[in-house]
DNA sequence: GGAAACATTGAACCATGGTTCAATGTCGTA
DNA sequence: TACGACATTGAACCATGGTTCAATGTTTCC
């Protein structure tokens, strides 16, 4: 199969159509040709745009994003520079997250843990420490 | 300090003054009570609670989650098993999201290095793999 | 030929977590 | 007493990434 009505698209990559007509008024994927019928018909770069899209996407980046880097595609200025650029970007922010959520964790085990010691006295140990959430969460509120 | 207009509460809390309002709105914040001028008079309850607000929001629960956090705290049947719920429900996908993220880090690093080694060639590897971003990116659209 | 399945459009709607606005009222200080 | 800073309200607006709707047209298959 190498063209695809726009259901076929959206079953080959896994998503909606409506969301293969809001790419493409996003401008992610172009419009291509239409049947007589006047039905978008997409090739396999279309299903490839999308694979991408969507991969970008789980990556992090914004749909803004991701138009910058397909804009980039048949640049003949070879833009690397901007490219990596987006992916440092994103990276770094990977990475803080990823930090972020460490924190997080260690934070949610201990309100486990607060929260399990206080449970044999019926008081409920997270929400009493209420009273001092300030230094329990602090490191967790550095964060975003 | 033992009372707060609500620009001094947000100013101790490091919130905008409409992000006290919304989330009074929202039920998170009890009115309290209120000057002969109609202002907002808020105790160093509101500030605990609003401090608890803002580390459960950067532990990743939702606003509808912290309402039911806080509607736990002054019930009398010590529902450990639903706050312990909540907590288990969220440390899963901050687990989750630890895993994701550090496929996405790997999937990232290894765009830029490919992004690199085009480079010399004049083209751009990333956008140029698109040919096939199926193979390199399935296990980052796997998640999410 | 006719029903079912699929497609078209623009516009409105959704969730989330807020922010901004305008018109008005109150407080503190000089 | 007047000025600036601060507060009040409801309503509208914002970004993000879509989804849903209604009214209509096209294809496919029996």
């Amino acid at each position: 199969m190498d063209h695809y009505t726009i259901g076929q698209l959206a079953r080959a990559a896994d998503v909606p159509t409506s969301t293969v007509r809001y790419y493409e008024r996003r401008g992610l994927l172009r419009p291509g040709s239409r049947s007589k019928g006047n039905y978008r018909i997409f090739g396999n770069d279309a299903l490839e745009r999308l694979w991408f899209v969507r991969s970008a996407q789980a990556a992090g980046f914004t749909l803004s994003d991701i138009t910058s880097l397909l804009g980039y595609q048949h640049d003949d200025s070879a833009p690397c520079k901007e490219v990596q650029d987006l992916i440092a970007a994103r990276l770094g922010k990977v990475v803080e997250q990823i930090k972020h959520l460490k924190v997080v964790d260690r934070m949610l085990r201990e309100w486990m843990k607060v929260c399990r010691e206080a449970e044999r006295s019926g008081r409920c140990g997270v929400l009493e420490g209420l009273q001092s959430p300030k230094k329990r969460c602090s490191k967790v509120r550095e964060f975003s």
